[in-house]
DNA sequence: TTACTTTAATCAATCGTTTGATTAATTTTG
DNA sequence: CAAAATTAATCAAACGATTGATTAAAGTAA
């Protein structure tokens, strides 16, 4: 059936996105993907054409998911600046650390300055989402809502780099927070509310007049 | 004499650090570094046993520079909290942005939570300069400095993800604050005092009373 | 059958490492 | 002192293992 092929693939992209994450695109064999997906090295190569094309597979498959998410919050002139900053706080937060596999993924990808297509494809992808928080903190400082004195890519970079920090470093934030990261329980009940609850007090102090 | 051959293995290490960071530990084979190194393949393992040995003593050699920075800080009973923490973000801008080459490899060796010696090591030595920051904050909850409703932990982590995130994605971060972060230069004479004087107005919003 | 999947076997290339030989420097000996 | 012996440093070449990729044959379903 044509359902079972497209679950195996997607079943091997799963797999190959948490090896991936956790071993780096050199330090994950095809051998040891296949081994784990359970199926043979070949298939591979016989779905994806190559290690590559898999490690780009893995990519586009959670672009497309990532597309349209944020839109229509940075449009919407009747909300005030603050409210779409907590919305798009809430937004992140669920959204994103929920994916958190891929999000190591992904800035660890980034972070080696391969020069390639991928590279520019994430870059750009990224870059939009950064977009949307940019159009926001520049609304509010326009109608007085924020200081005008702000430093716009800093708190981008606050935003993304804290959330980024306390999921790709679990070794780190575990004993840093006092509960283990690596556990999906931990994540939802007790990570996810601190964070937003976080970022909303940090920027409110920061943004707010 | 002693001196070249010591100077020979540091230039070895200093090679090390910069393909290491720029490919990882699995992305850099050996033929590289000694290539780039401008030595023969065999004196890597001549002088330190395998890949993983040249590895860990890259970090070794760093680990002792790092150790007595943070010192005298938390200590010092006549400093307000406040004064600590703005003195503490000035020496870790000026430091530790200085060495982002090194602080690339190692939040990404962090991030492979490989089960090894080294590992443990990096994460000890990290959160004993956490250690320190955790010890202002404390200190200025209790003497009224700061508010006592802040979240230790996730400022911690905004302070230094906020960095990471600037350092470790340069392919983000220089198109979002506008001038070309691996530029040295422009480190110097743009980043580190942005970085500064944002962490400053961020953290004085966030945490005095 | 025919077309699509899956498999085991195998490929050349590259990996980290080791080797034996050679040179340079140091120490020991007479 | 000079000659001999020992140690340290460096090199090209090759090792076995593993890598990503390919092949041809076997299996499966319509």
């Amino acid at each position: 059936m044509d359902k079972d092929k497209i679950d195996k693939k997607d079943h091997i992209l799963d797999v190959a996105e948490r090896v991936f994450s956790e071993k780096g695109f050199d330090g994950a064999s095809t051998r040891l993907i296949s081994g784990e997906a359970g199926v043979n090295m070949a298939m591979l190569n016989y779905y994806f054409g190559s290690k590559e094309g898999l490690f780009l597979a893995v990519f586009e498959r959670k672009i497309a998911s990532f597309q349209n998410i944020l839109q229509n919050l940075g449009n919407d002139g009747s909300m005030k600046a603050w409210a779409k900053m907590e919305q798009y706080i809430e937004m992140y937060g669920d959204k994103v650390v929920s994916n958190n596999c891929f999000q190591k993924l992904l800035y660890q990808e980034m972070g080696m300055n391969r020069r390639n297509d991928l590279s520019d494809k994430l870059r750009d992808m990224l870059l939009r989402n950064v977009s949307e928080l940019d159009k926001i903190l520049q609304e509010g400082i326009a109608n007085g809502e924020f200081k005008k004195e702000i430093d716009i890519p800093m708190v981008i970079a606050a935003l993304y780099g804290t959330k980024n920090y306390i999921i790709n470093t679990p070794m780190m934030s575990s004993p840093l927070l006092g509960y283990d990261i690596r556990d999906d329980d931990m994540i939802e009940t007790r990570l996810k509310p601190q964070i937003k609850s976080f970022m909303k007090s940090l920027l409110k102090a920061y943004l707010l007049n």
